[in-house]
DNA sequence: CTGTTAGCGCTTTCAT
DNA sequence: ATGAAAGCGCTAACAG
């Protein structure tokens, strides 16, 4: 097996005695190829150890990567810690192994060359999980011409979008948070790549730039109407990343503040979590004391008894990948529902 | 803007009066071009909607992909089910994404086309989630003639292995569990690419294709005897799938069988997670009825109070992409330990 | 069933 | 600072 510069096909042909279509057709579509012709093919590439059709140079001849490209958020290592994410990922992929297809994690790390990446990546498509309007991503990928499918939000020219309608799940879920509450508050993932943490009213919901938070703080905002409390005077509490820990550092400054509130709406399950850790530790009675809500539904919701809003990300991550394939597919808005347990009074 | 074909650096070039290596540099190396010229390009290239240079035609002139190709498991969907191929996946993007590299998952379903799916995959080189010895996908990884490492093993020539000892690691905390029991089992995932479930003693652990599940059992074999526990003895329960809901059902067969364990080696956290539950609901005492010990030390395992061995999963994903990518990192075996919490007796 | 031709779109090399 | 030539490795299209 002679080592050094890589072996190609017209040596593999050469070797064989055979033209280089019949040893590619021998890759390609064997069954055009006389049996003998194959195998003095298939010998030939096993004697001089050619590895098979180099895929660049095949990607580039059939006009086609056969591979998605998905874009993980602003920086690639917040996703994995993130279950939904995670799950949703899990969708993209089972439909893009169903199809053959390869799924390409395009590497963004927050840095000013985070658009080349975009422009560099060989592949067909994008999906890009949810970001902020002002994520210049977005036109990155929408200046590759490529199809594109955006999770979440923004929506805008030239991607199309999945998601829930997150305002109306956040007005449901946040009327049973608030229900007969005083002093309610809520337990925010970050308003913009700044991700800015701080605590106090967010009267102008235009400073909140991803948009699947701006909808859920209007949904909450919606609730407390709902229920006859201002909203200016809802305290929110942004935490600059999601997970627990933040979340549960958050609400016990809320929880030990002078005006401690007696319902916590937090923006996702894990923030939910670290709420009820909070509350646990200081003794207070879920709901009588406290009323608590989440988002998402993740499986320990259940552990928790936590009232939240189930959706799921995973068949979200199916439909984009089905859309960004090209396949054809319902595009009507993916279900939700509240899953009542006993974090809430009612 | 002109639709239909795609536009061509060429193109670009003609219609800003340049010649095509003008426009290319304009691209790759601006600093080369003078003002003049570059603004032409880039006016001419937004006018005719060019979308920046081809990444397939880039890749094959180039001779690299800029990608690691990731292959999870015999079918992808299993991967991101489990807690410890995320954590490992992590490891990998993250240093993937410092490199400027994409992650390509490469699409496994456990058909024969795999084999294909490698050969096509347009990567720089691989990495390999633990898989079995009789994996067709090894020997394709290796045709490629990329450079490859595999977590967990099988090690086998041509591919780097990174993975701790664990047998070691298993006859370590089997120890614990074994310690002071009569009738000793094992919680264990498949042994083979079957994934048949099975109940009874493993004689012969060269019938076992998983590197990682032999030694383990290899490493509880050794605690056993250790422990003056004859391993014919030893009933090992074989799920067919890791999670917690199968082992919990297993735990429950073993534990309502009339020669009840008073100890049970679980071959990971999960594993373990769903023995203490059906532990529980049988009403037994832990540890002193039941001795329970996982393996991996995931988040959860601190709750459970479960003794188990810590391992970095994410460490060794980092350190998988460091090699595969051919920077010099040291190639000393990872680290692992035992945590001991309150769920054996020692 | 096999072969010839003609590029896919780009960038390295070497001139100018 | 710019350009001409050459070709990366492969396969669609069209003969024979």
């Amino acid at each position: 097996m002679p080592p050094g510069r890589r072996v190609t096909l017209s040596q593999v042909a050469e070797s064989a005695g055979v033209s280089v279509m019949t040893a590619s057709y021998t890759y390609n579509q064997p069954g055009r190829v006389s049996a003998a012709s194959r195998a003095r093919v298939l010998e030939a590439a096993t004697r001089l150890g050619y590895p098979g059709p180099d895929p660049s140079a095949r990607s580039l001849r059939r006009g086609s990567a056969n591979a998605m490209g998905v874009v993980l958020g602003e920086h690639l290592s917040y996703a994995f810690d993130d279950p939904g994410a995670v799950s949703f990922l899990a969708g993209v992929a089972e439909v893009c192994a169903e199809a053959g297809a390869g799924l390409l994690i395009v590497p963004i790390t927050g840095a000013d060359h985070d658009v080349d990446r975009v422009a560099q990546a060989v592949v067909d498509g994008f999906i890009v999980w949810t970001t902020s309007d002002d994520d210049p991503v977005l036109a990155a990928v929408r200046a590759t011409k490529r199809p594109a499918v955006v999770h979440g939000g923004p929506a805008s020219a030239g991607l199309q979008a999945v998601g829930i309608d997150n305002r109306a799940a956040a007005r449901a879920v946040g009327t049973l948070a608030f229900a007969g509450a005083r002093r309610p508050a809520i337990v925010s993932q970050p308003l913009d790549r700044s991700r800015l943490s701080s605590i106090g009213a967010v009267t102008d919901l235009g400073d909140v730039l991803f948009p699947v938070t701006r909808d859920r703080l209007a949904g909450y905002r919606d609730a407390a109407e709902n229920v006859g409390l201002a909203w200016d005077e809802v305290v929110v509490a942004v935490c600059s990343r999601n997970g627990e820990d933040l979340a549960e550092d958050a609400a016990r400054s809320l929880l030990t503040s002078s005006a401690r509130p007696d319902a916590i709406a937090a923006m996702g399950d894990q923030q939910a979590f670290g709420v009820l850790r909070a509350a646990r530790s200081l003794g207070l009675r879920i709901p009588e004391d406290l009323a608590v809500t989440g988002f998402d539904d993740l499986p320990a919701a259940e552990q928790y008894e936590l009232t939240t809003v189930a959706q799921s990300l995973r068949e979200q991550g199916s439909t984009c990948a089905h859309l960004a394939l090209g396949h054809q597919v319902p595009t009507t808005a993916p279900p939700w529902s509240v899953v009542v347990r006993t974090t809430t009074r009612q």
